[in-house]
DNA sequence: GTGAAAGCGCTAACAC
DNA sequence: GTGTTAGCGCTTTCAC
């Protein structure tokens, strides 16, 4: 592999204005030139590792996921790439696959490679970050609190379980479960939490919680808990699942008994991009992937070019698209223009309700 | 961020047994005490920019993917990250976007870190390797061919085209269309020359061509062509979907009109993991893109410790799942044991059929 | 505008 | 088993 040395030689200038030319410094136009075609004739891509080294930093982001076979994760992504590409950064995703080691493991990686910047979407919330900020990189959580005082972008969680509770209710069901992800994500509890309120308020003589079930955030784990509130004395007539994965499985356990929604209710927090549903028999309260994706990259390039305000934590309003289980299907759309939304000062929590 | 200089001064060490330490090469118990000790307190973290320079190597495996949101490939990656991180690889992905410019970004990173190796689904049959090829990285090829000679794994896609439409001329519909993705991609073209072949050989009174739709690979691109198929004077009575997503949204679209599968008849080349339709009422030829991804990360495993035989194609023979939707919901199992199955040496072409 | 030279943190001979 | 040292390919002062 040609170094620059070797591409100086052939050109006749020095190394240093081999370097000067790869990175767009004041270098006279014959013997860029002359560089870039040395460069080109001996195939020289400039080493990164080296570069890296000398620099103490990458041009790399990395993005920490725990399921990388969750559409919802992938949108996601594709937001973060969108806006990491465009400002010359490259992405690489790494899939914790939701464990610890795992997680920890790629963070190691991305302190190692000296990368730019991380985003993550913690395992959960006992992620150990406290190496990593330790660095001083720049750090972002989506999805999901941290537990540290970093900048943030997580959905309107509770507002979102409420939303998809409130249109069940409206819907005349009565009996309405809810199946949620582990009791130790924090998206899990207050998805949940928005169900329980909007119970505790228009079905006050409903006892909800033999109707809660904390599951995975998975397919299997949605069947298995629809299963089991199917099998329940007195079984619930409507669900609500926290999250995508959980209403393609809720779904998929009614479809096979019959049950096809709406003759059972049904309400999804989460787009269901691949579903082949009728449009109108399930609520999908849609989540913004996309735009979180969008929303964290622009803050961790902020944070990698040198601002250093306290850390902001953003709310991203969910969007109601009850009859709507379609949505989320057209090809992505242009990357929502302007700088990143005004930084809420709360914290999280207050933030969210 | 600390180094091995500071962690030998802090153990009385010399900086080589810290890095002996580190690379678990022989030292004595004593010391190696010491040294992990003074790092612990340094929080010392390898660099391994500085060691992959040094090295001429990394330990991370790129693997290039034209659509990360397609459960396809996210399924593929799975496979790809159980044996590389068993291994001490890390796994980074790379979303292509289907673009070349996009994919060539990627592939110049993976020769400017140093990669250990590459594993690629080419955006299309246009993809230049020369550069990377001449580093002499390993390669694997997935899903499609990229024109190189060059370790590749692909799935059976002729086979896979023709037992789809197999089964629906079985159930004794005799109009079947096709809808297939971008001609320029390889399985594309395979799979509906599958389609082709079983009607002429079946149904030779019925001229196929003007049933056969070139489109995207994406759910937009089969709802397109599904509307456009219904709207043709004589609309066909069933219709085969040559990728998951052109099924979905083909599906989708038949669902909005009443036309819900089996009334028309739907056969997918490819797993529907979040469909949530009857399970009997769609033909599933189900493609094993997990064990591609497991076949191929073993493929440029052995390359990278040294393997220098000619390049060898494996073709993966697809799993017929007729009539169950939901087939591949269930939460991956263990990597299937044993050796790279034995490769074999005929051209893809060839092999295929 | 350009070149010489030091050094980023690590590994791998090579000596002992 | 352990220390010394050169050097991986690049960037970046510092001179000129």
């Amino acid at each position: 592999m040609a170094t620059i040395y070797e591409v100086a030689k052939l050109a006749g200038v020095s190394p240093a204005t081999v370097s000067r030319v790869f990175n767009g410094m004041g270098v006279s136009e014959q013997k860029t030139l002359a560089v870039r075609e040395a460069a080109r004739e001996l195939r020289f891509t400039p080493n990164r590792t080296a570069r890296s080294l000398r620099r103490q930093a990458s041009e790399v982001i990395a993005l920490v996921l725990p399921d990388i076979e969750n559409p919802y994760f992938t949108e996601m992504a594709r937001g973060v790439e969108d806006v990491a590409s465009a400002a010359g950064y490259s992405l690489v995703i790494c899939n914790s696959d939701s464990q610890i080691e795992k997680e920890a493991n790629y963070l190691k990686i991305a302190i190692s490679e000296r990368m730019a910047g991380v985003i993550l979407a913690a395992a959960s919330d006992r992620t150990n970050l406290d190496d990593l900020i330790a660095t001083g990189r720049p750090i972002v959580a989506v999805d999901r609190g941290t537990g540290y005082d970093i900048d943030g972008v997580v959905m309107a969680n509770r507002a979102a379980g409420e939303a998809a509770t409130e249109h069940l209710v409206r819907a005349g069901f009565t009996r309405i479960a809810c199946i949620t992800g582990p009791e130790h994500i924090e998206t899990a509890r207050e998805r949940s939490q928005g169900w329980r309120s909007v119970l505790a308020q228009h079905l006050p003589q409903f006892d909800p919680e033999p109707y809660l079930r904390y599951s995975t955030f998975r397919v299997d784990g949605g069947r298995e808990k629809m299963e089991e509130l199917l099998a329940m004395p007195e079984p619930p007539d409507a669900v609500v699942a926290a999250n995508n994965l959980l209403g393609v499985g809720a779904i998929q356990v009614l479809t096979e008994r019959g049950l096809t929604p709406p003759k059972l209710g049904v309400a999804v927090v989460g787009s269901l991009p691949f579903t082949t549903l009728s449009p109108s028999a399930v609520t999908v309260v849609r989540l913004p992937a996309r735009h979180m994706g969008v929303t964290a990259a622009r803050l961790l390039l902020e944070r990698i070019e040198g601002d250093r305000q306290p850390a902001r934590t953003v709310v991203l309003r969910n969007e109601m698209q009850p009859a709507d289980a379609h949505a989320g299907l057209v090809p992505p759309g242009p990357v929502p223009p302007g700088p990143v939304p005004p930084a809420s000062r709360e914290r999280r929590d207050e933030a969210v309700q």
